[in-house]
DNA sequence: AGTGAATCGTTTGGCCCCAAATAGTAGTGT
DNA sequence: ACACTACTATTTGGGGCCAAACGATTCACT
């Protein structure tokens, strides 16, 4: 993310003044700037790490591995609940279901009772990846949450909630 | 974001529910895993949010509002610096600039002194474009951030702060 | 029974993204 | 001068991403 967006951290005092000097006249809230720019940095610095250090090792995308991680925690599910349970479009989840059944990780299975339809199901292998990926994935996130006390971590968790849902609520207008 | 990642949220509450028991015997740290993953879902929400409402009118992309942004701060930018500032790799920067190039909102400049670089400046079409983007974008940040007080505000960005500052040292291994 | 609307997964087109390979340019040492 | 090294932006290849268009199927209503 742009370090330019960033604040609340002493490196970066100057863009902080460059942002004031430039953008003084538009009348920004910087306090929110700071905020919202920090969860897209910290999202970024995070995933980064997560791709480089546990999901390349696999050959998984961020997206391929959420999609296994769906259908380990819910056993099967139909195409259109896995995209809306995974984050992605439909068109997207088609895509990444083609890369991990030729990885056969997954299986496309036809739903008898209703042709348009299509159900997913994890494999064997597809499996045995969740349960080896999934507990590395938690270390990390462990790690980077490690400079928080217990406390301040469920803070975290819980302000970031309400920014979520008040983002979703505003919708599409 | 996925859904089945999510905790601190009633809604979420079988979800949660799934995964500790799917998950029983893996032994996860649930309350990193939860404040990570708002991380994610709340980041996803409010891009998607911004690119709905405040990008797409303008038919910009993320990173293109970024490199617009960060080209009026600083006034002119390389390549090299323009794409670290803006957190994408050169590769990356290089298609961003050939969309905002036929758009002509930025202009790619030679370097005399050494042919290898080369500078970016924003057009005029392009600085009107980011003086009316950004406070729209900033009005949008003060939305998403609504629901929080402004010492909640200051507290959430000062905790991600610390997540960032931690996983961006864990670098690569 | 038949027609029209709704819903499903997929395809298409355009952009974004990265890592790795590449071509061109500049510096460094001999 | 000459090679060698290091640096630049770009290209390439393989995905990922979305919105919109599409074909197939099902549903609702008459």
């Amino acid at each position: 993310m742009p370090r330019a967006f960033a604040a609340g951290d002493d490196e970066l005092v100057e863009a902080e003044r460059l942002i004031r000097d430039r953008m003084s006249g538009l009348d920004l809230d910087l306090l929110s700037l700071a905020a919202v720019s920090n969860v897209f940095r910290t999202a970024t610095a995070v995933r980064n790490h997560m791709e480089r250090n546990v999901l390349k090792p696999h050959s998984l995308s961020w997206s391929a591995f959420v999609v296994l991680f769906v259908l380990h925690i819910w056993g099967a599910k139909e195409s259109r609940e896995l995209a809306a349970e995974a984050g992605i479009s439909g068109g997207t989840l088609t895509g990444v279901l083609d890369t991990l059944e030729r990885k056969a990780l997954v299986v496309r299975q036809p739903v008898p009772t209703d042709r348009r339809r299509v159900g997913v199901v994890l494999t064997e292998a597809g499996t045995s990846v969740v349960e080896e990926v999934m507990p590395a994935f938690n270390r990390e996130e462990a790690q980077v949450t490690g400079g928080l006390t217990v406390e301040e971590t469920a803070t975290l968790a819980r302000l970031l909630r309400t920014v979520l849902r008040t983002a979703e609520d505003l919708g599409p207008r």
